[in-house]
DNA sequence: ACGGATGTTCGCGC
DNA sequence: CGCGCGAACATCCG
């Protein structure tokens, strides 16, 4: 499930079931979610008997900060989540790794297709891991200035998508966030970023904001969010048009059409979201 | 049966 | 070096 606000989402999660706990006992299944030097037998003889301190989200990188200097890293790839049961209910299917907590309950790692990561250490070694640490601008944290987005935009004319989803340019905005907020600010997903103009910047520096605080909102009623499929989603899918194509435009009706984006499908409106910007009155949103 | 799915990283070719 | 493209990872679903 993870972009920005599904990992936000599961770190204030940890934050309210993890951060104060001890871990009991910790367990690993040999996957391929565990990198580097984490070994089934690391991961549980590192983690048991620590105390979690806090927990950090760096753009989709959840990192655990447990006492004696101890750090769980967790990337939740396309299909992870963090799901919390009591010590007597059943392990859930799929579930990748365990926390055995001192108040009885059990977090388990939860990930289908396991593109994702697990990874124990010490915070020192954290500190010297430069693929563990992100370099985009991060929206929540340092808020979005138009001004310097309009800087790293201005350098490239790659298709706006594709800058919006380099982590090393803004961490966090995968292809929904990505489609949404292009949606919301009405700019067609393969513009160069270097051909928007300063007031369509700041539409979308709103938009990414706008649909990762929607997201974060729907993602706070529902335990879980059912993304593409229309028939079990319903209701469930809380997006303007992302998993929507072929169905008609919130705003104007147009039917949602897909272009496929550094082989990735783009949902957009090919009325509200037009190729070029030349001769279109955008009035107010 | 085939194609595609929320992510990331790599290699190839221009 | 920039950039687009495809594949790879591993699994499930329509």
């Amino acid at each position: 499930m993870p972009e920005l606000p599904e990992v936000e989402h599961y770190k204030r999660f940890l934050d309210r079931v993890l951060v104060g706990r001890q871990v009991a006992r910790a367990e690993a299944d040999p996957t391929p979610l565990l990198k580097g030097k984490t070994t089934p037998k690391l991961f549980a003889e590192k983690l048991a008997g620590r105390t979690a301190k806090c927990v950090e989200r760096n753009g989709k990188l959840l990192i655990v900060r447990f006492d004696e200097h101890v750090v769980l890293v967790s990337h939740l790839g396309m299909s992870g989540k963090w799901s919390l049961r009591k010590a007597d209910e059943e392990t859930p299917p799929r579930s990748r790794a365990r926390l055995f907590l001192d108040d009885g309950h059990v977090l388990d790692d939860v990930d289908t297709r396991m593109l994702g990561r697990l990874e124990v250490l010490s915070d020192h070694e954290l500190a010297r891991r430069d693929d563990l640490r992100s370099t985009g601008l991060d929206p929540l944290r340092d808020g979005l200035d138009p001004h310097r987005l309009g800087a790293l935009f201005g350098k490239t004319s790659r298709p706006i998508k594709v800058v919006l989803m380099d982590a090393s340019v803004i961490a966090g905005i995968g292809n929904i966030q990505a489609t949404e907020a292009l949606f919301r600010a009405g700019i067609h997903p393969k513009r160069p970023a270097s051909s928007l103009a300063p007031n369509e910047i700041a539409a979308l520096a709103e938009g990414i904001l706008a649909t990762i605080e929607h997201t974060l909102a729907a993602q706070a009623h529902e335990d879980e969010i059912i993304y593409l499929s229309e028939k079990k989603a319903g209701a469930r899918n809380p997006f303007l048009i992302y998993g929507r194509v072929g169905k008609p435009c919130p705003r104007c009706g147009a039917k949602i059409a897909a272009v496929s984006i550094a082989a990735r499908t783009s949902a957009y409106c090919p009325r509200c979201q037009p190729a070029t910007r030349s001769g279109l009155p955008r009035g107010r949103g």
